[in-house]
DNA sequence: GGACAAAGGTTGACATGTAAAGTAATTGCA
DNA sequence: TGCAATTACTTTACATGTCAACCTTTGTCC
């Protein structure tokens, strides 16, 4: 099960394995950074950054949603989205709605308090952007977005 | 605190408030994605994505290396690579040695073990990178990655 | 040589992400 | 009608990320 000389096969390897590993690696290393910055600001304002998508999405939408459709949105595994919604509730930044058509749907409505708040990141988040990647120029943002979704189109038709 | 007339201001946003804001986006959703696939892969032989690349890092360096030395390549906190060794260690992946000479320091060195599970990861795991994002030309691979590299700058020098 | 600040880690408390299994309400269909 | 499959969630268990605070060991400056 240990292959023997291992060890001395370190020296063969470079540092990325392939273009596609580098630029992967690339990906998860920007996204983390982002992630990082991004969830420092949002917690100026009590949110971390899952909650402020799922608050983001239900502005967004206008009504209430199903928690699985929240879920979908945020290309998260189903069971994450009920302590999420416990915590935003519980911080009546939204509410539960039992459909009564179907009653095992929940809907999920956000909170005038939750807008409030939204509305005060609006421009700060606004802000963070730029600074971080507003040192790209237009056609590069462009070319960066185009990419992104290029490369996301060998998951995202199949499973899942 | 709560501006009123909220609700109504949601017609008039944009799917995207600013390109920066949608290319952030891109580059977080692209970044879920491929985190999602290659932690499925990789569970299938025990590890995290976080075991991973520290045992990667392990690997490249070829000797042991300080526990903050390898929290600093990861882009992490430092509190999480506590955790994250004492796992590693529990299954016989790595081990920790006090530094003789500043005794402060752990150093931590991978195990054979862990070079024989690595050493199954390569192949599949070049595979998994080229289903990803294969279809990729190199011009575009090569586009990708100089506009990531690019996109971090604003972050990569200062704070942090 | 002794107090203090700095460096390297660890601990504790909390919010997620993930898989697997369980619950309740509906649907599909024989 | 009646029961199995499906659907929408919830619960449980475990690995991470995060921040704040704490412990040791060093380095420094008087």
């Amino acid at each position: 099960m240990t292959p023997p000389g291992l060890k001395d096969e370190l020296k063969k390897r470079n540092p990325f394995d392939s273009k596609e590993q580098e630029a992967i690696l690339n990906i998860l290393r920007t996204s983390d950074l982002f992630h990082n910055r991004l969830g420092r600001l949002l917690r100026e304002y009590g949110l971390t950054g899952s909650q402020y998508n799922v608050l983001r999405i239900l502005r967004g939408e206008g009504k209430p949603l199903p928690s699985l459709e929240i879920a979908g949105r945020l290309i998260q595994v189903v069971p994450a989205i009920t302590g999420l919604i416990d915590r935003l509730e519980k911080q009546d930044l939204v509410s539960r709605v039992r459909c009564e058509k179907d009653r095992r749907v929940v809907y999920v409505e956000i909170t005038d308090k939750a807008l409030g708040i939204l509305a005060q990141i609006d421009d700060p988040l606004m802000q963070m952007h730029q600074q971080l990647i507003g040192h790209l120029t237009p056609p590069e943002l462009q070319q960066l977005i185009d990419l992104l979704e290029k490369s996301r189109e060998a998951v995202t038709r199949d499973s899942e």
